[in-house]
DNA sequence: TCCAATTCCGACCATTTTCCTCGGATTTCA
DNA sequence: TGAAATCCGAGGAAAATGGTCGGAATTGGA
C-alpha cells in the first residue's frame, strides 16, 4: 500500500517538466540532477510518460522533453495510472480472486471460494477505498500544482 | 499501490469473528476453512490483530478467537494499520526523503534535497491522496460491514 | 492423568517486485 | 565530424510478499 518512487520520481519530473520547459525542451539531465533522481533511473521512466502521450522527446544535440499537452489536460490520475499501473488497491472487489472484476451484480463466476457470505460483504470496503483514491488523483490537475509551485516557492530558483 | 493479502485476509478473518463469534470462541481452523485461507498463514496474521487488541484469544482444547471489542469500536481502517502498517500510501509528505514527516510548515530539516520548489508542490498530492484513504478506512466500521454481510447474503450460512 | 485440540513461536524459503546500473546503438544539431 | 542527447535491452542486488514447517506451551474433557 505503498506508492512506489517511480511514481514519485516520474511526477516531479512532469512537475519539472511544466515549470521549466515552457520554451525549450528541457534534457533528462538537467531534471535528473534538479530532482536529485538517477538519471539511469529516469532515463527508463520516461519512455513510459512518452509512450502515453503525456510527454514528447526529440532527440539529437538539444533535444529533451516537454510535456505533451497542456497542463490543465493532465491529471495526477493519468500520470500515476501510467507508473503505478492500475490504480485500485484492490484488484478484486471480491478480495479472494485475482481476476479483475468489474464489481458488478455477479459473484465471481468462474472462482468457487467467491461465493462466501463473508467475501462479498469485503467488496463493499475494497470499493470504498478505489474509489476515494480514484476521485483524488483524477480531480488533482498539474496545471494547479504548477500554480501552487510558483506561488509558494518562486523565492528559490537554481538555475534557468 | 497495492493491499496486501494479509490485509485482506485480515479483515475477512475479522468479518467472520463478528458473524461466527457471538457466543462462543472460533478456532483458526474454522476461519481458515469457510475463508478458504491457508491456516498457516492465517496463524501468523492473527497474533498481530490479538497484539492490537482488536481480537482475543483463548489456548488449549476449545479456544479460539474473539473479538477484543465491539464491532462498532472497530474501524476498518483500526485493521489495516495493524496489517499493512503506516496507510499513507507515500510516507514523506515532500515526497524525496524516508524520514516520517508530519507534513506541516516546515521543509525537510536533515535533508538538503527537501528544498527544491518541485518537491514541495508534490507534497499537496501525496497529502491528498493519504487524507483520502484515511478519511475513507476511518469511517468505516466493522459493525456495518457486519450489518451489510447478514442483510445481503444471510441466505448461505455453511455451518452453525 | 493423559490425550487431543488449540494457540503460540521462530525459522526457513521460493518467487516476485523494486530500484536501480551499465553498455551501447541511434539520432540530431552545430 | 563530433558532441549531446534520447533510446533500448540486459542484468542484478536487495527487499517485500506469501507462504510452509516443526515443535513448544496451554487447556478442557474423558
Amino acid at each position: 500500500m505503498k506508492m512506489s518512487t517511480r511514481s514519485i520520481y516520474g511526477l516531479r519530473a512532469l512537475i519539472d517538466l511544466g515549470l521549466h520547459a515552457e520554451t525549450e525542451t528541457v534534457s533528462l539531465q538537467s531534471i535528473a540532477s534538479r530532482q536529485n533522481i538517477s538519471i539511469n533511473y529516469l532515463e527508463q521512466i520516461m519512455p513510459l510518460l512518452k509512450k502515453a502521450g503525456l510527454i514528447t522527446s526529440s532527440r539529437g544535440a538539444q533535444g529533451g522533453y516537454r510535456l505533451g499537452r497542456p497542463a490543465d489536460e493532465i491529471s495526477v490520475g493519468d500520470v500515476l495510472r501510467v507508473l503505478e499501473g492500475d490504480l485500485r488497491a484492490v484488484r478484486c472487489q471480491c478480495g479472494s480472486c485475482d481476476s479483475i472484476c468489474t464489481g458488478g451484480s455477479e459473484q465471481g463466476s468462474e472462482q468457487g471460494s467467491c461465493f462466501s457470505a463473508d467475501q462479498c460483504v469485503a467488496r463493499h470496503v475494497w470499493k470504498q477505498i478505489n474509489d476515494s483514491i480514484t476521485s483524488a488523483v483524477d480531480t488533482l490537475m498539474l496545471s494547479s500544482l504548477l500554480k501552487e509551485g510558483r506561488a509558494d516557492c518562486g523565492t528559490e530558483q537554481n538555475d534557468h
